[in-house]
DNA sequence: TTATTAATGTTATATTATTACATAATGTTA
DNA sequence: TAACATTATGTAATAATATAACATTAATAA
């Protein structure tokens, strides 16, 4: 179902180090972190990540400007994405709930409008800094 | 339940401007538009738009970089807040929805977390462009 | 093979947002 | 009201995020 099979080199060496991470990345971080293996601009990095957001591999935490892989292996959740985020720890963590993607691909209000794509942010303290 | 009665001379200008427009409007077009009025630097406007937002009068559409006025009288929603977005036309209308809302903040998952507050983003074509 | 599409590399620049610091206005409390 | 704390202001500089424009190369399709 994803449009590529095939990954660049450039789209291959971000995805790694996203991959790798724990946490959310930001664009420039990658950047830093990806120069020693050549690539040297602003927009390598950007261009890689619009595919990967495109393609579903990642997704963009909207509200931290920062990217994380896609933990889902249903490819179909980059058009219906949830996250819970520590506004204590930034700690980031992407929402498999079945009930609600149904509930939120399935939602319609009375503006008539179609969805064919959700984000979701939830904010809070996560076990650790509740404490 | 607003935490502040009075709104200073920029927060008001800012707010004023914000709510006039049909559209979301990004910091520095307001920046651009309230010069005018005195406000000079971009600092002036975001520390308003910081304030305007904690207090619920104004909501920041994460994905679009952007700010509009809070349709809804009820103030708590601006810890619960959902958007639907046209992809073609940017137009941006804010979600009222009971059904949705308690669905929402009542959410909680595996995860253990406790959310005080989210943001829904909906994608997609809004009547006019559907067409 | 030619045409088309997608990706790359590079430079420059646009856009969005914050730091730092000095000052003024406002609110609180003794 | 004086002293203090808090909040807002003004200003300059700069950081952080993202895109435009253009030349070139690689991959894919017809």
């Amino acid at each position: 179902m994803q449009k590529q099979e095939h990954l660049t080199k450039n789209q291959q060496i971000v995805l790694d180090f996203i991959e790798k991470s724990s946490e959310p990345l930001k664009a420039y971080s990658i950047l830093f972190s990806v120069k020693k293996q050549g690539i040297k601009a602003p927009l390598q990095v950007y261009r890689a990540l619009d595919k990967l957001v495109e393609i579903g591999k990642i997704h963009k935490i909207e509200s931290r400007n920062a990217f994380v892989a896609c933990k889902n292996s249903n490819c179909q959740v980059s058009k219906a994405t949830a996250f819970s985020i520590c506004e204590s720890c930034e700690d980031v963590t992407e929402v498999s709930n079945l009930k609600l993607s149904k509930y939120l691909s399935n939602f319609a209000d009375k503006s008539g409008m179609k969805y064919n794509k959700y984000n979701l942010e939830f904010f809070g303290l996560c076990k650790n800094c509740k404490k």
